[in-house]
DNA sequence: ATATAATGTCCAAAATGTTTGACATTGAGC
DNA sequence: GCTCAATGTCAAACATTTTGGACATTATAT
Protein backbone atom coordinates (compact mmCIF):
# COMPACT_ATOMS: atom_id res chain seq x y z
CA UNK A 1 0.00 0.00 0.00
CA UNK A 2 2.95 2.44 -1.10
CA UNK A 3 1.23 5.74 0.87
CA UNK A 4 4.97 7.04 -0.22
CA UNK A 5 4.34 10.13 -1.72
CA UNK A 6 7.82 10.59 -3.73
CA UNK A 7 8.39 13.93 -4.52
CA UNK A 8 9.84 14.15 -8.11
CA UNK A 9 13.25 16.42 -8.31
CA UNK A 10 12.03 18.25 -10.61
CA UNK A 11 14.18 19.87 -13.62
CA UNK A 12 15.35 23.61 -13.54
CA UNK A 13 15.71 25.14 -16.83
CA UNK A 14 17.74 27.99 -18.23
CA UNK A 15 18.12 30.16 -21.65
CA UNK A 16 21.54 31.07 -20.80
CA UNK A 17 22.52 30.17 -24.33
CA UNK A 18 19.99 32.36 -26.04
CA UNK A 19 20.36 35.02 -23.68
CA UNK A 20 24.25 34.84 -24.15
CA UNK A 21 23.95 34.95 -27.91
CA UNK A 22 21.18 37.68 -27.61
CA UNK A 23 22.50 40.16 -25.36
CA UNK A 24 26.30 39.55 -25.12
CA UNK A 25 29.02 38.76 -27.55
CA UNK A 26 30.42 36.63 -25.33
CA UNK A 27 31.90 33.31 -25.70
CA UNK A 28 31.17 30.25 -22.63
CA UNK A 29 34.57 30.67 -21.75
CA UNK A 30 34.39 34.29 -21.51
CA UNK A 31 31.18 34.31 -19.58
CA UNK A 32 32.52 31.66 -17.48
CA UNK A 33 35.53 33.88 -16.50
CA UNK A 34 33.15 36.31 -15.71
CA UNK A 35 31.06 34.61 -13.20
CA UNK A 36 34.20 32.42 -11.74
CA UNK A 37 33.59 29.48 -13.37
CA UNK A 38 34.77 27.06 -16.03
CA UNK A 39 33.80 26.60 -19.49
CA UNK A 40 33.09 22.93 -19.06
CA UNK A 41 30.44 24.01 -16.25
CA UNK A 42 29.12 26.76 -18.48
CA UNK A 43 28.61 24.15 -21.42
CA UNK A 44 27.30 21.56 -18.97
CA UNK A 45 24.43 23.67 -17.70
CA UNK A 46 23.40 25.53 -21.00
CA UNK A 47 23.31 22.02 -22.22
CA UNK A 48 20.86 20.86 -19.13
CA UNK A 49 23.22 18.54 -17.67
CA UNK A 50 22.80 19.56 -13.90
CA UNK A 51 21.42 22.54 -12.46
CA UNK A 52 24.05 25.44 -11.08
CA UNK A 53 24.80 26.25 -7.47
CA UNK A 54 22.60 29.31 -6.01
CA UNK A 55 25.61 31.27 -5.91
CA UNK A 56 26.47 31.04 -10.16
CA UNK A 57 22.92 31.00 -10.87
CA UNK A 58 22.95 34.45 -9.03
CA UNK A 59 26.49 35.40 -10.40
CA UNK A 60 24.62 34.41 -14.34
CA UNK A 61 21.77 36.39 -14.02
CA UNK A 62 23.82 39.43 -12.43
CA UNK A 63 26.55 39.21 -15.27
CA UNK A 64 23.06 39.32 -17.92
CA UNK A 65 21.30 42.46 -16.07
CA UNK A 66 18.38 40.51 -16.48
CA UNK A 67 16.00 39.26 -13.48
CA UNK A 68 16.34 36.08 -11.98
CA UNK A 69 12.89 34.46 -13.15
CA UNK A 70 13.52 35.38 -16.79
CA UNK A 71 16.65 33.22 -16.66
CA UNK A 72 15.81 30.26 -14.94
CA UNK A 73 12.65 28.33 -13.97
CA UNK A 74 11.31 25.11 -12.88
CA UNK A 75 9.40 22.04 -14.41
CA UNK A 76 8.05 20.17 -11.21
CA UNK A 77 7.78 17.17 -13.46
CA UNK A 78 10.83 17.43 -15.75
CA UNK A 79 12.96 14.44 -16.12
CA UNK B 1 51.98 41.10 -10.07
CA UNK B 2 48.81 39.37 -8.83
CA UNK B 3 46.58 39.56 -12.14
CA UNK B 4 44.02 36.80 -10.73
CA UNK B 5 40.51 38.64 -10.17
CA UNK B 6 39.40 36.12 -7.75
CA UNK B 7 35.26 36.17 -7.91
CA UNK B 8 34.22 36.32 -4.28
CA UNK B 9 31.51 33.62 -3.99
CA UNK B 10 29.02 35.33 -2.28
CA UNK B 11 26.64 34.35 -0.12
CA UNK B 12 23.04 33.69 -0.55
CA UNK B 13 20.32 34.91 1.70
CA UNK B 14 16.41 33.93 2.15
CA UNK B 15 13.75 34.61 4.56
CA UNK B 16 12.64 31.18 4.48
CA UNK B 17 12.17 30.83 8.40
CA UNK B 18 10.15 34.53 8.54
CA UNK B 19 7.82 33.63 5.77
CA UNK B 20 7.32 30.00 7.18
CA UNK B 21 5.80 31.33 10.20
CA UNK B 22 4.05 34.17 8.93
CA UNK B 23 2.19 32.39 6.20
CA UNK B 24 2.08 28.94 7.56
CA UNK B 25 2.03 26.62 10.17
CA UNK B 26 4.30 24.46 9.23
CA UNK B 27 7.31 23.24 11.38
CA UNK B 28 10.29 22.41 10.06
CA UNK B 29 9.94 18.56 9.84
CA UNK B 30 6.73 19.18 7.75
CA UNK B 31 8.27 21.78 5.37
CA UNK B 32 10.84 19.29 4.84
CA UNK B 33 8.57 16.77 3.87
CA UNK B 34 6.08 18.49 1.61
CA UNK B 35 9.21 19.86 -0.25
CA UNK B 36 11.18 16.49 -0.33
CA UNK B 37 13.71 17.22 1.92
CA UNK B 38 14.82 16.24 5.28
CA UNK B 39 14.32 18.66 8.70
CA UNK B 40 18.07 18.55 9.38
CA UNK B 41 18.23 20.24 5.79
CA UNK B 42 15.28 22.76 6.52
CA UNK B 43 17.30 23.67 9.51
CA UNK B 44 21.19 24.20 8.06
CA UNK B 45 19.14 26.56 4.90
CA UNK B 46 17.30 28.71 7.14
CA UNK B 47 20.23 29.08 9.56
CA UNK B 48 22.71 30.16 6.41
CA UNK B 49 25.12 27.12 7.11
CA UNK B 50 24.79 26.61 3.17
CA UNK B 51 22.38 27.53 0.19
CA UNK B 52 19.52 25.20 -1.19
CA UNK B 53 20.27 23.59 -4.56
CA UNK B 54 18.59 25.06 -7.18
CA UNK B 55 15.18 22.44 -7.24
CA UNK B 56 14.96 22.46 -3.87
CA UNK B 57 14.62 26.50 -3.81
CA UNK B 58 12.14 26.37 -6.30
CA UNK B 59 10.42 23.79 -4.51
CA UNK B 60 10.48 25.74 -1.33
CA UNK B 61 8.72 29.22 -2.81
CA UNK B 62 6.24 26.52 -5.11
CA UNK B 63 5.11 25.41 -1.69
CA UNK B 64 5.11 29.16 0.34
CA UNK B 65 3.38 30.36 -3.18
CA UNK B 66 5.33 33.60 -3.27
CA UNK B 67 7.89 34.56 -6.14
CA UNK B 68 11.49 33.73 -5.78
CA UNK B 69 13.18 36.87 -5.36
CA UNK B 70 10.86 37.08 -2.15
CA UNK B 71 12.58 34.09 -0.83
CA UNK B 72 16.56 34.47 -2.10
CA UNK B 73 18.32 36.88 -2.40
CA UNK B 74 22.48 37.25 -3.26
CA UNK B 75 25.27 39.80 -1.49
CA UNK B 76 27.73 39.76 -4.14
CA UNK B 77 30.79 40.15 -0.93
CA UNK B 78 29.03 38.55 1.79
CA UNK B 79 30.97 36.13 3.57
C1' DA C 1 8.03 16.17 37.53
C1' DT C 2 7.59 14.09 33.39
C1' DA C 3 6.02 13.82 28.81
C1' DT C 4 5.94 15.62 24.21
C1' DA C 5 6.78 18.63 20.10
C1' DA C 6 9.91 21.61 17.98
C1' DT C 7 14.36 23.05 17.37
C1' DG C 8 19.27 22.48 17.24
C1' DT C 9 24.01 19.96 16.86
C1' DC C 10 27.33 16.54 15.34
C1' DC C 11 29.13 13.12 12.28
C1' DA C 12 29.94 10.06 8.44
C1' DA C 13 28.27 8.66 4.11
C1' DA C 14 25.80 9.52 -0.23
C1' DA C 15 24.51 12.51 -3.93
C1' DT C 16 25.27 16.45 -6.72
C1' DG C 17 28.04 20.24 -8.69
C1' DT C 18 32.76 21.97 -10.18
C1' DT C 19 37.47 21.74 -11.79
C1' DT C 20 41.36 20.20 -14.45
C1' DG C 21 43.44 18.36 -18.41
C1' DA C 22 43.15 16.08 -22.54
C1' DC C 23 41.23 15.24 -26.89
C1' DA C 24 37.30 15.50 -30.80
C1' DT C 25 34.13 18.17 -33.78
C1' DT C 26 32.27 22.03 -36.22
C1' DG C 27 32.28 26.27 -38.89
C1' DA C 28 34.52 30.51 -40.77
C1' DG C 29 38.29 32.55 -43.10
C1' DC C 30 42.35 32.28 -45.76
C1' DG D 1 43.20 21.98 -48.75
C1' DC D 2 44.68 24.18 -43.89
C1' DT D 3 44.16 26.89 -39.39
C1' DC D 4 42.02 28.69 -35.60
C1' DA D 5 38.37 29.76 -32.35
C1' DA D 6 34.37 27.98 -30.31
C1' DT D 7 32.04 24.17 -28.80
C1' DG D 8 31.57 19.55 -27.03
C1' DT D 9 33.03 15.12 -24.46
C1' DC D 10 35.17 12.30 -21.09
C1' DA D 11 37.19 10.82 -16.63
C1' DA D 12 39.21 11.55 -12.21
C1' DA D 13 39.72 14.52 -8.42
C1' DC D 14 37.54 17.80 -5.51
C1' DA D 15 33.89 20.74 -3.25
C1' DT D 16 29.34 21.39 -1.72
C1' DT D 17 24.71 19.86 -0.50
C1' DT D 18 21.79 16.25 1.52
C1' DT D 19 20.82 12.38 4.22
C1' DG D 20 20.13 9.36 8.42
C1' DG D 21 20.91 8.45 13.04
C1' DA D 22 21.80 9.81 17.60
C1' DC D 23 21.57 12.93 21.17
C1' DA D 24 20.72 17.90 23.64
C1' DT D 25 17.83 21.95 24.65
C1' DT D 26 13.72 24.62 25.23
C1' DA D 27 8.99 25.44 25.91
C1' DT D 28 4.37 23.88 26.69
C1' DA D 29 1.04 21.02 28.68
C1' DT D 30 -0.67 17.52 31.82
Amino acid sequence: MSKLKKIPKGKVLNCIRRIRLARTNLTQAELGKLVGATRQTIIAIEAGKYAPSMELAFRIVREFEVPFDEVFSFDPDGS
